[in-house]
DNA sequence: CATTATTGTAAAAACGTTATTACAAGTTAA
DNA sequence: TTAACTTGTAATAACGTTTTTACAATAATG
């Protein structure tokens, strides 16, 4: 059996108001009383009963993160980041993976309303606005990562600027004297993908680039997805010299598919993406890529939440661009 | 302002026992006033506060997943299934990462206690006796995974067995003909690092190899610590030919170790290793490697814990020794 | 018609905290 | 010495549920 305030009181004959008192320290206790009481409480091994705590006080201490992916490495270097720095400041955190699924996304987050926690770190799968109209709300603070929704309301988010990290990997391709460059996208339901391609036809009309609707890829962001894409793309005719991939995975999966067309990496198909940390050591081929700082925007969106739950005036505008660091 | 079961009641001027009944289904309650309820609970959005729940119910239909580092793959993929599995079975999962450090996950142990999480699946970073004695007790269920305590108690555990793993591939390694073969190993605090340690052991004398001391190498699971063991062994005047290493990452470093001085692998060093799973496609050195199926052990461990919680006569006996694939 | 079942609802107690209010005892000031 | 403060403690009311007990009103039985 756990042992309760009321058994400790019982044990040393004062009330339980005493008790909580001297655990609290919020008010005066007679010296001697607080001395038998922490002995009692060290003797009893006596621990807080949490969720009666978060009855009372009307908070849980506890932060959710949602993500696509937890095995995919931006999400688990994010989640990784959040938990720490939720850690930081006293706060538990509950993950969990949408599977790329909007509806269980949804599903969790009706969950973590229930649960009572203070707070969520989403990595949303979808833009849409009308989804958003019921989770943007003051009753639980939202801090976006990763993908941002396409509403006109005020909303917190820690993110890189894709369309511009987009843009200088294109830019880089051009410089290099590419000239039939495609790109590979995730979903369009994900502002992360729209932002990438986006960038990619920004940089191509800026430079006078023709822009080949053939070398438009938009799939998902899973190997597969690039894999079947750039074989696709390097079935026709005419193919692509260089490719921007929306992320590694695309860009392992374009590569795959080249490589089994006996296509040299990058003398036949110039790969440039997005996240592409090599954790093995063991890649041989370079792959020019825009590091997001993962771990970084998950511990900053965490601080971000927890400002906002415990500061009422944190201002909704305060938003997070992070510098990504090019890598080449 | 959240609604409450009282709004409810009051807006329907009936007692808070009768909506609760509605929404819990568990009396009869007249047709009429149930359809009334659930139209007011439609209308007003009511949802059931989890926290009171809880501590009404005595279980917060939460778990924990202790790991010591989740952008380790191994780690990562066991968390996701984790949560998954706990997911179906309607729990949420709070996330810790101990990064590797006992103390931060006795703090973590201490505060899920506090927090009344219904139980924890368990990646522990140390074996060691006394600091099990508090952990393993009837007032929370515990699952442990990759790493086991080394105590007499009955606990629960989800695992592959990682003694025969490291034999088979050490067995491999000698009917290749190879004659010189090292082992590298993580902390000596942890199980699977000393059960593939004592496999090599076991496999080398059993077949009659002579044991070199000097190529028995013991550090922390992390890639620089294989590199270091391996830069040093290469550095002595007698080589080793092949190597057996504990986890993927150690392999990893040792291989970079082994390039940077020039040699060829697996010509001039041959090395297998645990979990070695290229998610990229992209790695052309041929890894021949044990892999334990991370995610599944995950969900089992969730399954087995929701098993422990729910039916207190589930059998502290039954474990589960869940078999791995070898890859080469 | 009187008695016994059945059905629907309400009131209250409990889960384990904490904060507010109240009050006794001790201390200082007039 | 009486009035006004301090100081330490107790009792109580929340926080939002659910379950148990009790009691009406209605229906079924003799």
């Amino acid at each position: 059996m756990t042992v309760r305030l009321v058994d400790i009181a019982e044990h040393l004959g004062i009330s339980v108001s005493t008790v909580s008192r001297v655990i609290n320290g919020k008010d005066r206790v007679k010296d001697e009383t607080r001395k038998r009481v922490l002995e009692a409480v060290e003797e009893l091994q006596y621990r807080p009963n949490e969720i009666a705590r978060s009855l009372r006080y009307q908070n849980s201490m506890t932060i959710a993160v949602i993500v696509p992916d937890l095995s995919n490495n931006f999400f688990n270097l994010l989640t990784k980041g959040a938990a720490t720095a939720a850690k930081e400041d006293n706060y538990l955190t509950i993950l969990c993976n949408s599977d790329y699924d909007q509806k269980m996304e949804q599903e969790y987050m009706n969950l973590l309303v229930q649960k009572q926690v203070d707070g969520v770190i989403l990595a949303t799968v979808c833009k849409e606005k009308d989804y958003f109209e019921n989770i943007i709300t003051d009753d639980m603070p939202v801090v976006f990562v990763d993908n941002l929704p396409d509403v006109d309301l005020d909303f917190n988010y820690v993110t890189i600027d894709n369309e511009r990290a987009a843009y200088d990997l294109t830019a880089h391709l051009i410089q290099q004297g590419y000239e039939d460059i495609a790109v590979l996208t995730g979903s369009l339901h994900e502002t992360s993908a729209v932002k990438r391609l986006q960038g990619w036809e920004n940089a191509m009309k800026s430079h006078d680039m023709t822009i080949n609707q053939q070398f438009i890829g938009v799939g998902d962001f899973r190997i597969e997805s690039g894999y079947n894409m750039m074989a696709s793309m390097l079935n026709r005719r005419k193919r692509p010299d260089a490719v921007l991939a929306a992320n590694n995975y695309l860009a392992y999966g374009a590569i795959r598919a080249a490589q089994d067309k006996g296509l040299l990496i990058p003398d036949d198909l110039y790969v440039v993406c997005f996240d592409a940390v090599d954790k093995t050591g063991l890649i041989n081929i370079n792959i020019p890529s825009i590091i997001q700082p993962a771990q970084k925007i998950g511990e900053v969106a965490a601080e971000t939440l927890v400002k906002r739950i415990t500061d009422k005036n944190y201002t909704l505008y305060d938003n997070i661009i992070l510098e990504p660091i090019f890598k080449g």
